[in-house]
DNA sequence: TTGAGAAGTGAACAAGTGTTTACCAAGATG
DNA sequence: CATCTTGGTAAACACTTGTTCACTTCTCAA
């Protein structure tokens, strides 16, 4: 590394035996942990880093977003109040950090979700089941993104917004896509495509604590999301369009 | 009005005159403004209501319901501080007493649409445009219930939790009682019901605030949730039960 | 090797918070 | 009539909060 390099040219005075002191000491200070090896640059992203995961943590104890205060993140972190601004402006600007950060855990969730569906198309339970393994890894993640959906803090909320718009016009391109489905017109795809992402995100807090609102006598929660699927896209597959309005239904 | 007979009676001694006199000042009383006609409990009625609608209207501007600060309210009531204690022990409880009474207000509408139902069954559109009416003239209390179903306070959202699980179970067994949907097992009407709420609940804050998350180029909310509905209400019609696993869907 | 720049410190600031206490005026009650 | 009860008051309490400022280190590059 460069900091034990340093401290090794910096006191090797041509006394072989002060030299080898210094390499040891070098490679010492090189496994001391992370507060004294990092370089500049890493040291403040893993600050940043920190303070994001702290904000996590606090939410996780059953508090929104917006009553975790600057405060209280930093010295979960171990930082001094004033530091904080060397990383955000603001609480609203780490929660637009956060809302980045866990929309690409979701786009990842969405991409396994997808690779399995290309291997066996139209397998609801693999999809379904896979997806709440994803959720249940991530948890933090997905619990933030389920409570500030309607949360406190107007630019996270517009933010998560934005981002369950994109993953509707995805799903929507997707859809437009299925022979099954060509049948639909182009505004179905969209409120259809807008009923499975809301279906999906509603589902999220069962299925991040599948004991709190789990009762016994029904079923899980994941295997509840499957259903619903189900009924929204058996639904879609006989749609008829406008005519269906007067069907009876 | 009970004062104003208090009154008459406490005062009419018998003498005509002062008895009519009597009953002119209690008519005059009882028309003299809230502050100084009303009886103890009756004041203090209204004074918990002003607490109830004043957490609602600073919830309003955006805030969630957790950001809501106990001197807020009630400088927003206009009262000090320590009155606050003379109604709620604390923040919570006027939590959970603003979910008791929004969630009336939220039976109040399934009973409008219900009502409807009865007349001309099977019409999601007239059931849907009813309901969102509702939605826009109780626009707080739709809101309230919108951001606190996944909110701050761990006892208010369970108290809205508790509540969504009532509408289930009564829709539930409304939907049990469908000829239509006669094919369907007991597991799968508690799914379908459960979707259809969730459904309804995630299209709350779109049916508050058309402007906000409404594209120009889409459906108008309420058309959305018909069209949601529509897809649910034909999977289920469609449903075929566990072999529609395996569908292909 | 020196100097600029930046992450983090520590103390102070004016607000705002929940809660408690003694007190008052007025309705309820005998 | 006097007495108790009670909704509301005023002031104080011990905190916590966001933000600022001058400061110390220590990096990195010229």
């Amino acid at each position: 590394m460069q900091l034990s390099q340093q401290l090794f040219t910096k006191y090797s005075t041509g006394c072989p035996k002060v030299a080898a002191f210094c390499y040891i000491a070098a490679q010492l200070h090189d496994y001391l942990g992370y507060m004294t090896l990092l370089i500049r640059a890493e040291k403040k992203q893993q600050t940043r880093q920190a303070l994001l995961d702290a904000a996590l943590t606090l939410m996780a104890d059953g508090q929104g977003f917006s009553a975790v205060s600057l405060r209280e993140v930093t010295r979960q972190v171990g930082i001094v109040p004033a530091a904080f601004y060397r990383h955000f402006p603001d609480m609203d600007a780490l929660g637009l950090a956060l809302v980045e950060q866990v929309s690409s855990t979701f786009r990842e969730a969405i991409r396994l979700v997808r690779r399995n569906e290309l291997e066996q198309y139209g397998a609801i339970h693999a999809s379904v089941r896979i997806f709440a393994e994803y959720v249940v890894a991530y948890r933090q993640h997905f619990l933030f993104l389920a409570r500030e959906q309607y949360g406190g803090s107007a630019a996270v909320r517009q933010a998560i917004n934005a981002m369950q718009r994109d993953f509707i016009t995805d799903l929507e391109a997707d859809l437009a896509l299925s022979p099954r489905l060509s049948h639909l017109g182009p505004e179905d795809y969209e409120v259809l495509a807008s009923l499975v992402v809301k279906t999906v995100f509603t589902t999220l807090p069962e299925l991040i604590n599948p004991h709190e609102s789990h009762q016994p006598d029904s079923r899980s929660p994941a295997h509840q999301l499957e259903d619903k699927l189900r009924f929204i896209l058996i639904g879609a597959k006989h749609w008829r369009g406008i005519k269906a309005r007067t069907d009876g239904d």
